[in-house]
RNA sequence: CGGGGUGUGGCCCAGUUGGUCUAAGGCGUCUGGUUUGGGACCAGAAGAUCGAGAGUUCGAAUCUCUCCACCCCGACCA
């Protein structure tokens, strides 16, 4: 493992795909692995994926949400069961053809997603209007094998939670999708990360759902990311795989159903959001170190002096953060600062003789790269206002770069290939979006509620000239 | 699947009109010493079936053929 020498980090105004990359590996969360489009996430990155997770966690528990695991391969039926969603998974499906030594009678599918391989169980598990709603999520591997994998963003196998849900009656299976979507947002925004949530287009909607609500995120190089989403699935499954239930009217009716989820994609994300020129910078909430502590020497006995004041930081500290005692030997201060600032750890407390002779500590902060001296007594109040200034001010800059990178457009020779994101009335004709994607390589990305409730702009749609029905959000993606 | 590219110690890579290549250099690693306020320095050491196979040749990292793998750009997606 390297740990010394100059690392080097491509400039996000070169070549930002390159920048990530750099970033991914020069902060140590993640490498490639020897097998194609899957990573190895290493300790660091999958700390952030976890910290993610507990808040995720917490919030589905504390709506209601219950947990359960579902096996890892499907029978190939059970998918081929809903023919749009077969259609929609088929060419990324990894297919089990031998195990045991033997050729298998029914092919098994490492799952996709598991709609296909829930809602059988489902079916037994429901029966009454009295068991209803069911609502569970699973934390889980699932692997699609994707024309272009990327780190983290589109990996071949990722991990997620899939929530899979059934109610009574539309009503209450769309209000879910909503309050899902909600969460969804409140996560991103824990992440210091802005987002806009709506309708995904019919084609580019999840295969087999009705209606697909979308969480967008954008990235610094103004590129969008589907930072999660949000099925109603209607009955469309439940049909196939008969999940029904009596009602109360003593009549047999059939579940109204969703399925939402969120992806370590949300780390990816996280990069591209807030990432700089050199390397990460973590929102507190989700750094895995909140506060490194450099101690900084020239003898054994200004070592020993050193040493302690940051023990005596570190036990006080910890009680309230993640916090860490850079103690490496032979590696000079500057060595270890750059080391942080890649990894994007918050804040840097450098204490030397001078600070532990002042009673002072220099303080970094990773969100603007400056630096003040402060004293030891007023410490605690600071980092305090710092932390969540920290979180507050790099929500701050996201949201102000979302907003200020979305521009009005009335007809597609508008379209500027810098600015990625755009509105425009739109008449919501699949063909014209296609035409849309094969010329400028972009797609819509989702309708805004309060877009969707009234009439669009511009009469006209800016592809086709024909009647638009509401104004929407367009961009290219990742 | 289309377009482009690359395979040489752990990593980056030089070498590709065949010939002291018994494979250079940098980073990292190890040992010893000196260092430590913005990516330290010196000395020494270990580490390579040159992606695989076949062929041409007195001689192949280098030429020919076949295969394989990976990366990047597009379509797909959390």
């Amino acid at each position: 493992m390297s740990i010394t020498g100059k690392k080097t980090i491509t400039k996000q105004a070169t070549d930002f795909p390159q920048w990530y990359q750099d970033v991914v590996r020069e902060a140590e969360l993640a490498e490639p692995s020897e097998v194609r489009g899957c990573g190895i996430v290493r300790p660091y990155g999958l700390k952030i994926w976890e910290l993610i997770k507990a808040e995720l966690s917490r919030r589905l528990e504390e709506d209601g949400v219950e947990n359960v695991y579902f096996p890892i391969f499907v029978p190939l039926a059970n998918l081929e069961a809903e023919k749009d969603h077969v259609q929609g998974f088929a060419p990324e499906l990894a297919v089990v053809t031998h195990a045991g030594g033997k050729e298998l009678e029914n092919k098994l599918v490492i799952r996709p997603t598991s709609e296909a391989a829930m809602y059988k169980t489902y079916a037994r598990w429901i029966q009454s209007y009295q068991d209803l709603p069911l609502r569970l999520n699973q934390w889980a591997n699932v692997v699609r094998w994707e024309k272009r994998p990327r780190a983290f963003l589109r990996w071949s196998e990722f991990l997620w939670q899939e929530g899979h849900t059934a109610f009574a009656n539309e009503e209450e299976a769309r209000s879910e999708v909503q309050k899902m979507t909600q969460i969804y947002q409140d996560i991103y925004k824990f992440m210091a990360i802005p987002s806009l949530a709506g309708q995904k287009s019919e084609s580019e909607k999840f295969a087999g759902a009705v209606a697909t609500t979308t969480v967008e995120l954008m990235s610094r190089d103004g590129k969008a990311i589907q930072g999660a989403t949000s099925h109603y699935l209607g009955t469309n499954f439940a049909k196939v795989f008969n999940v029904n239930y009596l009602g109360a009217d003593g009549q047999s009716h059939l579940v109204h159903q969703n399925s939402w989820g969120l992806s370590w994609r949300a780390v990816g994300a996280l990069i591209m959001v807030h990432g700089d020129d050199n390397g990460l910078r973590l929102p507190p909430n989700v750094a895995p170190i909140q506060i490194i502590i450099v101690p900084i020497y020239r003898d054994d006995d200004g070592q020993r002096q050193v040493l302690a004041y940051c023990q005596e930081l570190e036990q006080t500290l910890q009680k309230k953060y993640r916090v860490k005692i850079d103690r490496r030997q032979n590696l000079s201060p500057g060595f270890k600062f750059n080391h942080w600032e890649i990894r994007g750890v918050p804040v840097r407390l450098e204490i030397g003789l001078q600070e532990v002779n002042k009673k002072e500590v220099t303080v970094f902060r990773r969100d603007d790269d400056r630096k003040e001296l402060i004293s030891r007594v007023n410490l605690d109040n600071y980092l305090v206002n710092l932390i969540s200034e920290i979180q507050d001010n790099l929500y701050q800059q996201a949201q102000n770069f979302f907003t200020g990178h979305i521009k009005r457009i009335e007809n597609w020779e508008e379209i500027d290939k810098q600015q990625v994101w755009f509105e425009a009335s739109w008449s919501e004709d699949p063909e014209t979006e296609k035409q849309l994607k094969e010329k400028y390589g972009i797609v819509s990305r989702l309708l805004l509620p309060e877009n969707a409730q009234r009439a669009p702009k511009n009469k006209k749609c800016f592809i086709s000239g024909q009647e638009a029905k509401h104004d929407w959000l367009f961009a290219r993606s990742y």
